[in-house]
DNA sequence: CTCTGGATTGAC
DNA sequence: TCAATCCAGAGG
């Protein structure tokens, strides 16, 4: 398995209507290219950040925490919440912050690096949440506004996924009631609970 | 259920 | 300066 060579998505797939791009990244590979080799996974489990949403980190305008949501499409946000990072793919034009939030990720490449970095061997706990993820990954704040188009840290073509389940999102304190999650019914056993 | 514990934000 | 808050995770 070596999904380095996968062809990327490109910039004017993070263009699309940011529910379109949620739904859509599931069933795609992130791939993080380190110095000690290639991590990959399936995302899973996605959740929409969007314009009129309360929960939204930029509903309340721009600050210094939030403002790559505010910049190019196909960007990383990278935000740390208690005490783990997580990653976002900022959506629409420049101008415009709404982002999605990958949630969970099923492992496939580069798996030691991935126990490694958890300290957990235990396969279905290793990326099933945000901040575990990011953790396997090896994604942390130095990650925060790079290009997951052209950088290290990217995200490229998967498979395309029929199974797809929407519902509320996890952890938010506004905005609780908007469908805005989805995961992969077909990808249960790797998706973070609730 | 509780405990842990980093950083941002906005009030004072 | 400071405390409330925040898109968790681990352990029991």
């Amino acid at each position: 398995m070596d999904f380095s060579t996968n062809p990327v998505l490109n910039r004017e797939f993070y263009l699309q209507d940011t529910v379109v791009v949620a739904k859509e990244i599931i069933g795609q590979i992130l791939l993080h290219e380190t110095a000690d080799g290639i991590i990959a996974g399936r995302i899973v489990e996605s959740e929409a950040y969007i314009n009129g949403d309360p929960a939204n980190h930029a509903a309340r305008g721009m600050t210094m925490r939030n403002r790559v949501m505010f910049g190019p499409p196909g960007h990383a946000y990278v935000y740390m919440i208690h005490t783990h990072w997580c990653l976002n793919a900022v959506t629409q034009p420049d101008g415009v912050a709404e982002a999605v939030l990958i949630r969970a990720v099923e492992p496939l490449e580069g798996i030691h690096l991935m126990i490694q970095s958890r300290r957990t061997d235990v396969f279905r706990n290793l990326c099933s949440g945000p901040g575990k993820l990011t953790k396997a990954f090896r994604i942390d704040r130095k990650h925060n506004g790079s290009d997951l188009v052209t950088g290290h840290l990217r995200i490229v073509e998967g498979q395309r996924i029929r199974n797809l389940v929407q519902t509320t999102r996890i952890g938010i304190s506004q905005g609780v009631e908007l469908p805005l999650r989805f995961y992969s019914a077909e990808h249960l056993k790797w998706v973070s609970k609730r």
